[in-house]
DNA sequence: CACACCTTTTACAAAACTTTTACAACTCCA
DNA sequence: TGGAGTTGTAAAAGTTTTGTAAAAGGTGTG
């Protein structure tokens, strides 16, 4: 069962190792705390608003930063750096790279055993 | 019955072992997620736009990669395979070769019994 | 104003993707 | 059935996008 939340009613999400406060500007990984500069946290605010969809650069860019279409800049990546770093060790796992697209924050997921594969039904 | 739709509104084709999304660059194999470069993104949804018909190797130059005719490039075919490999275990099922014109990306179709009696469904 | 901290830019490295190349395999029809 | 034409494929080369360290530029506060 999935317990991962992310309602901006709420103003929290939360799942098995990440819990992250809309109002506020700190966030939890496991048992530390994380301070996140405002950035950080708009950036991070974003893509858990949009969690388990791909934000595009193009969006990003616009919505944290006010930029207009075709500004090229390394700015959202050096964030997404640094924020990664921050929520270690998961910031891999969090956030992905589309590569040509932009990010997507992933929910946690249960690592998977080898032995549960999913059967495939056939017909006879 | 067959419950393949592929519209352009709904930007979603769906039937029992694919799903694709139009508008986003991931689509689903049974319960896999495939991430499609844009690439084979843009080739893939041409094909499905045409699910069932046949597009000349001519078109798909053009709309996917701007090569006005003439041109001798193995570009698409590269792709096309790549997209397959994508599509595993039913690449080549999904998208045929119709030699000496292009490409065809057929629905999936329920294999057919020759018996008349309801099939049993078994997990291997 | 000086310091600390945050943000952006720069310059390059690394990774991912696309296209080409070279040749093998296949198809069709004379 | 054999050869011209077409498609399949692996690997190399080329291009684009993303990652990263370091420096430069801002901003707020004592």
């Amino acid at each position: 069962m999935l317990q991962a939340t992310a309602s901006i009613l709420e103003r929290k999400y939360k799942d098995q190792h990440l819990e992250f406060d809309f109002a506020s500007t700190s966030a939890f990984i496991d048992l530390r705390e994380v301070i996140l500069t405002r950035k950080e946290h708009e950036l991070l605010a974003l893509l858990l608003e949009n969690a388990g969809d791909i934000v595009p650069r193009e969006i990003l860019l616009e919505r944290v930063w006010g930029y207009s279409r075709d500004i090229r800049t390394r700015t959202l990546d050096v964030h997404v750096r640094r924020l990664r770093k921050k929520l270690f060790p998961y910031g891999e796992t969090y956030i992905e790279t589309i590569f040509g697209i932009g990010y997507r924050f992933q929910r946690y997921r249960e690592p998977r055993n080898f032995s549960s594969f999913v059967p495939e039904l056939i017909a006879v």
